[in-house]
DNA sequence: AAGTGGTCTAGACCACTAT
DNA sequence: TAGTGGTCTAGACCACTTG
């Protein structure tokens, strides 16, 4: 999973020589050598820098476009690209506040702990079996009302800052708070839904009634280097469930 | 919906050359000049018709295989190809059979009739007013067990022949029917899903506890013009819902 | 061996953005 | 005006498939 966006650690010779810019690209992005929102060399510098034609690196750099790694403007130069998916409940969810526009919902985090994850988060993880990882108990909230809510696992290494602070700073959106305060920034994340049913405290949480649906979502967010960051899963009132596919 | 699939009847020219081939070839794929699984013409041949260079082909094609209108196989040529989305409940539902291996539903036609379709089929179908239209109820099998019940409403005109087919010989599969018998290929389809509860009626057919979760998929389907030729909606148990997204 | 798509080059010119 | 990405060309050679 996420394989094309794995670069590998020896540049293969037997691969087309823009496959091998492009994962020396990725690699240096994955390296933090240009942070998201900031150019990259202009085609013409990566040509001469890889000793090959414009024409090459810009299949390499059309990879990373439909990777969703860099975007391109015409003109101003060619940007790695900062994911946001925080607002991504919206691609399965459709929240309307009281007043009826599309909103995005508030987070609190209610608790915090240091602890063995379950197996499932673990293997997602690829922690050893014994470690121990950050926990985070956190509700999204729509006008006062709680609709969706999380169960958020960490690995230590790499997120000790949010060890120590304190929960009402962890603010709306955690994916930002990850790269300020973390340096770690989530690039890609492959996401499960199945439907569940509300048990006792799930249901006095999204005040619904027990046993009512529940769409359950489970995701593994990675960095560009394809590791794994974070395990989550989130737990909404199937009412307000509704996702779109295109088919080809 | 579909903007990037419908060929433009007049080719702009204050678009790129590629793009005027591109749309220009849809159009042709569209008007069964090549029927699915055929060859189209070679770049270099493409290139001299059209008057532009072999990479200004290619990158036309790139178009194609992106929009998953053709494959490419070194050697061999350029196909069109043949969507098999008969099996696409298998990207929300995970059917075994008794003895474990997934399997394909088995089809079965229960009833068909000629009515006036209700709204959202008549604008999905971009209907007149008071058109009739082809309603099929359908129902999928596994192991004689029926895991989804389907509502299908068809155009009459482009689907005549199926107003008088015997309904055991619809079989599994019906877009296969729709190419075979009335000419007319699916080529995308766009689907939504939302949760619902079992009715008396749907929960008695798929033997599941009434008020018990349901999966509805609604699907427009689509041939390569992006001419609406079917829609239908779909219902299964939740609990053999499972769906996997990547997210960028 | 002939023909196909796949890779790669070295340039030209265009469209857009910044200054 | 200078610099960026966007389009397009005309070729070369490679890798694969088919007869």
């Amino acid at each position: 999973m996420n394989n094309r966006l794995v670069s590998a650690e020896a540049p293969d010779d037997r691969l087309p020589r823009y496959q091998q810019v492009r994962d020396d690209l990725v690699r240096r992005i994955a390296g933090g050598e240009w942070a998201p929102e900031q150019a990259i060399p202009t085609e013409a510098a990566l040509a001469q820098t890889y000793a090959v034609s414009v024409g090459t690196v810009r299949k390499a750099i059309d990879q990373l476009v439909a990777d969703g790694i860099v975007t391109r403007s015409q003109g101003r130069g060619t940007f790695v690209r900062r994911p946001r998916f925080d607002t991504s409940m919206f691609r399965f969810f459709r929240f309307k506040s009281r007043s009826g526009e599309p909103v995005l919902p508030v987070g609190r985090v209610l608790r915090r702990e240091l602890a063995a994850p379950d197996e499932t988060a673990r293997a997602a993880l690829r922690l050893a079996p014994r470690d121990k990882a950050i926990h985070l108990s956190r509700v999204r909230l729509v006008d006062g009302q709680t609709v969706i809510a999380e169960e958020i696992w960490l690995p230590r290494e790499g997120f000790e800052p949010l060890a120590k602070l304190a929960l009402p700073d962890f603010g709306d959106l955690l994916y930002p708070l990850y790269e300020r305060l973390c340096g770690q920034v989530v690039a890609t994340a492959s996401e499960t839904l199945t439907v569940g049913q509300a048990d006792a405290d799930i249901a006095a949480l999204l005040r619904i009634a027990p046993a009512s649906p529940i769409i359950v979502v489970h995701r593994t967010a990675f960095d560009f280097a394809g590791k794994p960051l974070e395990w989550r899963f989130s737990r909404g009132a199937a009412a307000a469930f509704q996702y779109e596919v295109e088919i080809r």
